[in-house]
DNA sequence: TGATTTCAATGGTTCAACCAATTATAGTTT
DNA sequence: AAACTATAATTGGTTGAACCATTGAAATCA
């Protein structure tokens, strides 16, 4: 009936990572832990430091560990922050699997749930962040500095995420925002005089606590956007033929 | 005014990382495409083999290379298929950074929307599909068998997220879905009776186009599901305190 | 006390060798 | 000629020992 596995050729340093992510599951090793080093670990382990290298690699690259230099140095466990999947996305839309107008109808669907559930459920301190984000953002644009407010603007969205209270969709927004930023950087920054006013509005609308209104404002800011950033698409390469 | 960036002890393999990840950006390596081999990169690059190696290694763990041994074996490109973005969220899950609630509260407010974008884009083949999951999954529940039933209704999810042709949005269904499944391992299988008429339901309003009553059948299973989850949390969690 | 030097621990890298899996190829049998 | 088989070559996987570079704490000195 069941179709059979193939054979998996478990590889030393898998055996190593599964070990150490168990540990992690049961909560047997917790953010700040600090592993064995690596000459003992693989003692431990019975493998060469080679080996144990490639493992604790491994276990880096996917945001587990840290591993810090030095006589107090050593593998630590990392708070779970989401790097690793916000990197595997921006890494898909590096590699081309992700067209810009896939990522910009992402965000309009998903910011304007984030900023829903952000009215629901932000506080004074998360309305105090948004507050002087918008001012930066504002500071800059008045000083012209298109590239920081761009960078502002990012933190923008990352803040109303994390006022939403939703750890998915704040790496999901991390990872958007990630990629919307390499987006940019490729096609250039354009001054926009329709973001500001809108961000003013969306944040009296989430200080309100007004979530439909607040979506409405974010779905139709980022489909304006949406169609300055298409048409830079095309622009960028039209003149990209050569 | 510029704050200063920290000096980044860069390490080899991480310059070789980089230079390869360029080369993908660029496109001058695509899916298929087979680097050298260990040996001779190490040479390449001028490092030794072990550091090679953990360039390779880490560009594995981020879904970018697919190492293969033998006569013909090597470092191959990999198609972009999101899985390091989905392991990444799925050791958050596994960390505990992600609660149960969270969880479903996102699939609540992303489902919808994919059900949305299907209804506006699927084609005759994708309904095909559908459909022949759906009649899977009656199947399997007739049968008895909750696990395999179980399986198959997150393919319905990913399916319908296919249809919806948007890779974020796919990328972040499977990784909702593969998050639940370790979720529904850890606290066991529950019949329920509601899916599969409601799946029913969900199916003809995509066949018809029907998006929004498409994403208000997928809110309101989801939802129910929500309650019957959380229950089940706070049942093991009352039995698991001893 | 306070600055400086010394030193031990740790991750980063190198080298040389061998193991294990995989496949192309030459050889053998039918 | 076709099918099977043994061999060899190629490649990733692993080992162990050595050395470098960084870091921070302990020892030393002014």
């Amino acid at each position: 009936m069941r179709e059979f596995r193939p054979v998996a050729t478990r590889r030393a340093f898998e055996e190593i990572t599964d070990q150490i992510r168990s540990r992690l599951s049961r909560h047997a090793l917790r953010a700040g832990d600090r592993l064995p080093s690596e000459r003992e670990l693989a003692g431990q382990f019975h493998v060469s430091r080679n080996t144990l290298r490639e493992a604790l690699r491994s276990l880096e690259i996917a945001g587990l560990v840290e591993l810090r230099k030095g006589a107090t140095g050593g593998a630590f466990i990392k708070e779970g922050g989401g790097e690793a999947a916000v990197a595997g996305l921006a890494d898909l839309f590096h590699l081309g699997a992700i067209r810009p107008k896939d990522l910009t109808e992402a965000r309009i669907v998903i910011g304007a749930e984030v900023a829903r559930l952000a009215c629901a459920r932000r506080t004074a301190a998360d309305i105090e962040l948004l507050e002087r984000n918008v001012q930066a953002a504002e500071a800059a644009t008045a000083a012209g500095d298109v590239e920081r407010r761009a960078a502002v603007n990012y933190d923008f969205h990352r803040l109303l995420a994390r006022a939403a209270r939703n750890p998915v969709l704040i790496v999901i927004t991390d990872a958007l925002m990630e990629m919307t930023r390499h987006f940019v950087e490729r096609v250039g920054y354009m001054p926009n005089r329709y973001v500001m006013p809108s961000r003013r509005r969306l944040l009296e609308h989430v200080r309100a606590g007004k979530g439909e209104a607040a979506a409405r404002e974010m779905t139709s800011m980022l489909k304006r956007l949406q169609r300055f950033h298409l048409a830079r698409v095309e622009e960028t390469r039209t003149k990209g033929d050569r």
